[in-house]
RNA sequence: CGCGGGAUAGAGCAGUCUGGAAGCUCGUCGGGCUCAUAACCCGAAGGUCACAGGUUCAAAUCCUGUUCCCGCAACCA
């Protein structure tokens, strides 16, 4: 076959703090899949996927695991690995941020930006932690105090290099607004460009000193390299670039043809990358796709209520293939999508057992009870055969043309829709009456090698998606799958070839009341694991455990305060005299506060949880010393005190018995 | 009025750009068939296309307003 040319493509580097969840194995299997179908169309994909392995979140994980960092990446790396291989991912290269090559590289290209005066060493202002090492803004401190230890704060410079986004802004404009195609789905664009864009860029922060799990910056050993410029330049490092010559692999290769990322890191992709590239003077991606999510029955999962979905769960309840159908046919283009474990066995069973599997099944079964397995063609052809013949060779310019347009999706419905077609045709040449024919035997035979032929096409074509599954059919049928190019032509099947004897079931089907049990207790589990992990990270005694585990919520502790520390907070009840909502927040709601007998404004993020209404009259438990603060514009003075379980719902606190306006809480 | 997306049958979704008989898959009900994994094939029921106006011979589609969801940004004293 002839090569259509080099096609580079890349998924996001996984973030290393933890494992992966489905919605994560959704990208790879997605890029699994376009690498594949884009090697069967003749193209050479190079297809690299890997972890980014640096930052505070992990140095802090580490320390909580009591082993370095690099350990514990190591492992974290190794269990993505795991999972990409267990879902057969076909990725040419798996990254590391911690690979030497690419910490050198990115050292080097650090250098190079900050001596053509792109990277400039400013300061970065906020509140300084002394003792935590932390900087924070004037929204994250706790009472305003440091939010990790609770002690005081001081305004404070701390000395970062910034890179200066806004020199390359109209370049970037102009190249969005003449390449319709670099943004992909195109809603994403409108985004970037209001939001971000023509609002005009901030200098973009690239070096931290307040953390040392990095890259350093060699010419300044106290800073690392902040996250986007060690992890973006992966797609570049990892290829072969380097700023004092680029190897014949990164001349080939670059630029990138796709990069597929999710949506929430569109932004980093289209802006950050794109000027970093510029700055490299280098040519930019040719397309960005922005995954939509799988949601968990349209929620966010969240470990915490033990609902997220693993891929080694999905997989060995379903196996590989029919994890990789689900999340690559109910994953729309531009929606998110949804996981349950309801609609994977409904799936499961229709499409692959009954549509697919049985089909297989009964048609080797035929061969195997009318011919002793011989698939012969005779030529004796009728009407009914055009049809299916005509579906089956216009399959692959269907889905080809899917897929180039990134829906992969509606390119495995266009096989399937092969597959219902091969079914009919069953059934509209009713074999089992032409085997009570003598005379019916050649119109017989040639029925079979029609559905041999269809079928083998069929999974030629589901290579891409469900590559086991593929090989397995083309096995039963004694064949091997059929090269892309030739999947438009009809009778290529050899006629004599003996099929399996004994076709091996490709899906059973499944019954929803065993597989449901199987999911509870893979639920239970993951809950128990969490509420081990909180416990081990809020170091609270295990022997807690004989309450009602499910009521109960374990948070970070603090460390101890004195009595001191405590009675400089001020607590009283106070009335709620008004309340409206915020208008320009969806979340804060502004009350009218009696306190003994001053009225006080305070703001409060708890709209969600109750209205305007329900809130006046309330008496509630309110920190009345705190520093005023101006929340979307809006004055408080003080803070409304709410209790909040593991889901983030809030309850006002109030006191248990009716007591004045004013009166202290001590 | 920060930006953007969405609301179509019991469920999950297409169709909207470019107006022209409301579609697909699953589920339900009825029928057919027996090669096959209770499977496969055919048929039916089920939707005032979120709501209210407007443009038009004609609106799910275009325009205006409203409600409710979701993402990003900000913010959660």
């Amino acid at each position: 076959m002839n090569s259509r040319g080099k096609y580079y493509m890349t998924t996001a580097i996984a973030y290393t703090s933890g494992k992966p969840h489905i919605g994560n194995t959704y990208e790879i299997i997605l890029a699994d899949a376009i690498a594949r179908f884009k090697r069967q169309e003749g193209y050479e994909v190079y297809f690299q996927t890997g972890t980014d392995e640096h930052g505070q979140k992990i140095q802090e994980k580490a320390e909580a695991a009591g082993i370095t960092p690099k350990a514990y990446v190591d492992q974290v790396a190794g269990e993505v690995k795991r999972i990409w291989d267990l879902v057969n991912a076909s990725y040419d290269n798996f990254v590391r941020t911690t690979d030497a090559d690419h910490e050198r590289c990115v050292q080097k290209i650090f250098k190079k930006l900050y001596d053509q005066g792109d990277i400039y060493k400013g300061a970065y202002e906020g509140l300084y932690c002394t003792p935590c090492e932390s900087f924070w803004t004037e929204s994250q401190l706790v009472d305003g105090k440091c939010p990790d230890c609770g002690r005081e704060v001081y305004p404070a410079k701390e000395e970062a290099y910034f890179f200066r986004m806004s020199k390359y802004a109209d370049r970037l404009i102009e190249h969005i607004n003449t390449h319709p195609d670099f943004i992909q789905p195109v809603s994403r664009k409108n985004e970037m460009m209001n939001n971000f864009l023509l609002p005009g860029l901030q200098d973009l922060c690239v070096s931290r000193t307040s953390f040392s799990w990095g890259i350093p910056v060699d010419f300044d050993a106290k800073h690392v390299v902040y996250v986007w410029l060690d992890a973006l330049t992966n797609y570049i490092t990892k290829i072969g670039y380097d700023p004092d010559g680029s190897n014949e692999m990164f001349q080939k290769n670059w630029p990138a043809d796709l990069h597929l990322i999710g949506k929430d890191i569109v932004r980093f992709h289209t802006i950050y990358w794109p000027i970093f590239l510029m700055a490299l003077d280098l040519p930019l991606p040719k397309q960005v796709f922005g995954h939509p999510w799988l949601l968990q029955g349209g929620e966010k999962m969240s470990k915490s209520k033990g609902n997220v979905i693993y891929a080694d769960d999905v997989v060995s309840l379903f196996g590989v293939d029919a994890a990789r159908y689900f999340v690559l046919h109910e994953m729309p283009f531009d929606n998110d999508g949804i996981i349950t474990w309801d609609l994977l066995i409904e799936r499961f069973n229709s499409d692959l057992a009954n549509i697919l599997g049985n089909l297989v099944n009964r048609t080797v079964s035929m061969s195997n009870k009318y011919f002793g397995g011989i698939v012969k063609r005779t030529g004796v052809s009728e009407a009914v055969d055009e049809d299916l013949k005509a579906v089956a060779t216009a399959a692959k310019a269907k889905a080809a043309d899917k897929m180039d347009q990134l829906r992969v999706a509606d390119a495995i419905t266009e096989v399937f829709t092969l597959f219902r077609r091969c079914n009919k045709y069953i059934d509209e040449t009713t074999p089992w009456l032409l085997a009570k024919d003598e005379t019916k035997q050649d119109r017989l035979a040639e029925v079979l090698y029609n559905l041999t032929e269809s079928i083998m096409i069929g999974a030629s074509l589901l290579y891409s998606f469900l590559p086991e599954t593929a090989e397995k059919i083309a096995a039963q049928f004694s064949s091997r799958l059929r090269d892309f190019d030739r999947l438009d032509q009809f009778g290529l099947y050899e006629s004599g070839t003996k099929v399996t004897e004994k076709p091996e079931i490709l899906f059973a089907r499944l019954d929803p009341k065993e597989v449901l049990p199987k999911v509870a207790a893979i639920q239970e589990a993951q809950r128990a694991e969490y509420e081990e992990e909180q416990r081990k990270l809020s170091g609270g005694s295990p022997a807690d455990g004989g309450a009602d585990a499910g009521d109960a919520v374990d948070i970070e502790a603090k460390p101890e305060i004195t009595y001191e520390d405590f009675a400089k907070m001020q607590f009283q009840v106070g009335e709620i005299l008004a309340c409206e909502a915020v208008e320009k927040s969806k979340k804060l709601l502004c009350s009218q506060v009696k306190v003994g007998s001053q009225i006080r404004q305070i703001v409060s993020g708890i709209r969600k949880y109750y209205t305007p209404e329900e809130m006046v009259g309330k008496k509630v438990m309110v920190l009345v010393n705190l520093k005023p603060a101006k929340l979307a514009g809006v004055l408080s003075e003080g803070m409304l005190l709410c209790a909040e379980d593991a889901e983030g719902n809030l309850a006002l606190v109030t006191p248990e018995k009716p007591m004045p306006c004013g009166a202290e809480i001590c």
